[in-house]
RNA sequence: GGAGGAGUGCCCGAGUGGCUAAAGGGGACGGACUGUAAAUCCGUUGGCUAUGCCUACGUUGGUUCGAAUCCAACCUCCUCCA
């Protein structure tokens, strides 16, 4: 196991060239087979990630931006959505078991899920990227043949070294079995899919990486050569996991966090972290990258706008991008038309004359009514650019400007043109 | 199997019968200053149809006018003994 970090030999592949540049590469099994592997063909590589969530959120985006590059550098993405895995619930750094989901809820989750993957890799053509669910084969097993199978290829001894089980012990909490058992499966996962598709990569967050290299060996008693690689985890130049907004995680699909929403997440990134960003989640070259993190001053917001832009183009597509940035601009600068709106509301609910507390928790500024009501009280929230500190205002048709709209903010940073219909 | 210790809000952590929606810190959010940045200072930080009501200190029951605090059982962790 070698960190990966900065190698200093030359790599021959340029896929993990674009990757280290890039800032996607945290530890890698081992670097220099997996860059001759590289370098000899086309790869196929995998991500896998559970549906405990019903949509993904930025964290995802490091393996799945690392999916993208290799895609576009000729190898072959395989995502794995965790239908079967789910079922368990990955232990790995947490101090506590994840509540158990039900298969309704794990399948609607995938359908989710997957509209957002298909929007990262192309899954289009002989070559596209392969969508699979591990339930496929993991629902298969019986119990005392997976336990004859694969419990006899693994120790406990060599389970409990790894950190990510180590910390729950350390933390002094409850590892279940069923939990503990959870690397079992993701090293079957990778095995399984070496054998049927010849994927010989496994790519994960870092956290991943006892469950990837549990992978690896198995791959190893089985008489293949596998690797594993880490990307790193996402934090802030303060030290902070980054993707955690007021409202909650950052996520990826547009019914959990709207486009607009989602660019303002990467306009607001600190200036310490724009460099990072361009690199990590866009695609615009090295050189472009390093111009525009060299901006000082304010003159830095125009890189965090193009940054915005080129993610949201990513995640949510060209239109929905353009539309975030023309949004910001109006919202924020007073520049141009706001062509749509950013939240809608039926106009039903003015009627009977519309709490302003209810609204601002209504587009999602707050989750609930007496977080929406300290907002209020301190001053933070504005109607049409006026402070309102009234908690008891209501909103009627009398606070609609042109085509039934009102400008609607709290705070700085979170700005609402809500329309009416 | 036995003895002892522990489980508190988003996180850490104080609290051993009423003054406790629970000290302090961190984080987060709001205000001021700025550039929709950082740093700093100030404020807020369970929910609701809100001068009241509901929920909350591992779980479930009990004692009491009153319990995070006392008792019992259970769950989990730690230490020592077997």
């Amino acid at each position: 196991m070698i960190e990966a970090g900065k190698p200093a030999t030359k790599l021959k592949s340029e896929a993990l060239a674009v990757l280290l540049e890039r800032g996607l590469v945290h530890q890698c099994t081992d670097v220099e087979a997996l860059d001759k592997r590289l370098s000899e063909g086309p790869v196929t590589a995998y991500a896998g990630f559970d549906a405990t969530a019903a949509s993904l959120h930025v964290g995802h985006l490091m393996p799945l931006m690392t999916m993208r590059w290799l895609q576009k550098l000729g190898h072959r993405p395989i995502v794995v959505l965790g239908g079967g895995t789910s079922q368990i619930g990955d232990p790995s750094f947490r101090n506590d078991a994840r509540p158990l989901l039900e298969e309704r809820q794990i399948s609607a989750n995938i359908a989710t899920i997957r509209r957002s993957v298909e929007r990262l890799v192309d899954m289009d053509g002989p070559d596209g990227a392969l969508l699979v669910d591990n339930a496929e084969w993991l629902n298969e097993f019986r119990f005392l043949e997976f336990l004859r199978d694969y419990g006899s290829q693994f120790t406990v001894n060599r389970m409990m070294t790894f950190d990510s089980v180590r910390s729950r012990l350390d933390a002094q909490m409850p590892l279940t079995v069923l939990e503990f058992c959870y690397m079992m499966l993701q090293a079957v996962d990778f095995l399984e899919l070496a054998k049927r598709h010849d994927c010989v990569l496994q790519v994960g967050g870092s956290d991943q990486w006892g469950n990837i290299v549990n992978g690896v060996e198995l791959g190893r008693r089985d008489g293949r050569k596998l690797h594993g690689l880490t990307v790193p985890l996402l934090t802030t130049a303060s030290g902070a996991k980054m993707g955690k907004t007021a409202a909650g995680a950052v996520w990826l699909h547009p019914e959990h966090l709207s486009p607009f929403g989602f660019w303002q997440f990467w306009r607001n990134t600190a200036d310490a972290d724009v460099g990072k960003c361009l690199r990590l989640f866009t695609e615009l070259p090295i050189s472009e990258v390093e111009r525009l993190s060299a901006l000082e001053g304010a003159e830095l917001n125009e890189a965090k706008k193009i940054l915005a832009t080129q993610v949201t183009t990513i995640v949510h597509g060209p239109e929905e991008a353009r539309a975030a940035l023309q949004q910001g601009d109006a919202l924020f600068a007073g520049e141009g038309e706001i062509l749509e709106p950013t939240h809608m509301l039926p106009l039903g609910r003015l009627a009977d004359g519309l709490g302003l507390l209810e609204l601002v928790v209504a587009i999602g500024f707050a989750a609930s009514n007496g977080e929406a009501r300290r907002l209020v009280e301190g001053g933070g929230v504005r109607l049409n650019s006026r402070i309102v500190d009234d908690p008891k205002r209501r909103i009627g048709t009398g606070d609609l400007k042109a085509n039934d709209r009102l400008a609607l903010s709290v705070g700085k940073r979170r700005r609402a043109l809500v329309g009416f219909a």
